[in-house]
DNA sequence: ACCTGAACACCGTTCAAGT
DNA sequence: ACCTGAACACCGTTCAAGT
């Protein structure tokens, strides 16, 4: 046929975001498949890389497109740094729980996402001056407060932790986080407050 | 031929196991093929399959064999809980520096070790009633400071943390726990409060 | 008992050919 | 410009056949 084998419209990149997206979520990223994907379109498995240039860049694609933009950074609105650290924890459980396939691919991928997942490290160096972590500490800071966030989401993202338990949970480390955080200076022998 | 098409030695789960250890630590579990592994031990395809029952079990030996024995659980030598902790934290580490791949992947797939991890989770709860956090806030306070310190392996293994400074930011994060859990007793959930 | 070749149902990707 | 079928080099796994 002239346009496709399917309904008249063409294929977009959009669409097979969108639909990669979908079969993401449905069955985590290792079951994402360029055949199964081109079934779902209804549409050769070779039309496909007329628009994408292959499989890991489709995947990027649909890891840019879809966990920056949800992070939806909390602005700096003035308030105490440990509201707003409490909303960037909130903000990225969010996304965590409503993509869980994708976010577990770019949790063990995390070179597709950059610069890195969408500013979320530049509001963590906006809290971190307020919250009295010195400058020399705020890269090692920044990476502990990212591994015990992204851990502890991961073992919810499994089933690791009893869903009844997951907010508590979740707000209890984050309060130990806060809490911990300017009192200890990430370890520092702690001069007084700011 | 009568034996195998290869040296005259049969097969045993033994180098099975070994080698595929060997691969995955060279490519990730990911690249591991039962094809490639045949062709590493000079062997049909096929025969593999008269000693492992498929893929995903063969992959799970390895890691039952290979994850939890390597943890070496410090014993219970009434040294304070800190050291303890301290020990554990370790030993975990060691885990993963020696054996990132297989490592990687059961902090992916949790279920794939049963009991959890060889003990770990039992040397956690020998340590939690010295470091004062009550009996019905173990569970969770197990599970927030496994996520904590796999999200940071995590960060390492990707190689998320610049090398020279990952033993300091290692020591960093497992300070931080060790003042924070005493103090806070994991700490209800502060803005949501009883 | 242990090994094997052929076969089946999958992959990602290339390439020349169609409209 | 966009789509397609055939083909290539891979997968995991089954099964009947070999020694």
């Amino acid at each position: 046929m002239a346009v496709s084998a399917r309904r008249g419209t063409p294929l977009t990149v959009e669409e097979i975001r969108s639909t990669a997206l979908r079969l993401i979520e449905a069955g985590g990223v290792e079951s994402l498949s360029m055949r199964k994907l081109a079934a779902e379109l209804d549409v050769n498995p070779m039309s496909l890389y007329h628009h994408v240039a292959n499989k890991t860049e489709l995947i990027r694609e649909v890891c840019l497109g879809n966990v920056a933009p949800f992070l939806g950074l909390p602005p700096d609105d003035g308030r105490p740094w440990q509201d707003q650290l409490r909303a960037l924890a909130h903000a990225y459980r969010r996304l965590a729980r409503t993509q869980p396939a994708l976010w577990t691919y770019v949790h063990n991928h995390p070179e597709v996402i950059e610069p890195k997942e969408g500013g979320l490290w530049d509001v963590l160096f906006r809290i971190m001056p307020a919250a009295g972590v010195p400058e020399d500490k705020r890269w090692r800071t920044a990476d502990v407060l990212h591994g015990f966030v992204s851990g502890l989401l991961l073992a919810e993202t499994l089933g690791h932790i009893s869903a009844d338990q997951a907010d508590e949970t979740y707000e209890t480390a984050i309060e130990m986080i806060i809490r911990g955080l300017p009192e200890h200076r990430m370890a520092d022998p702690a001069p007084e407050g700011p």
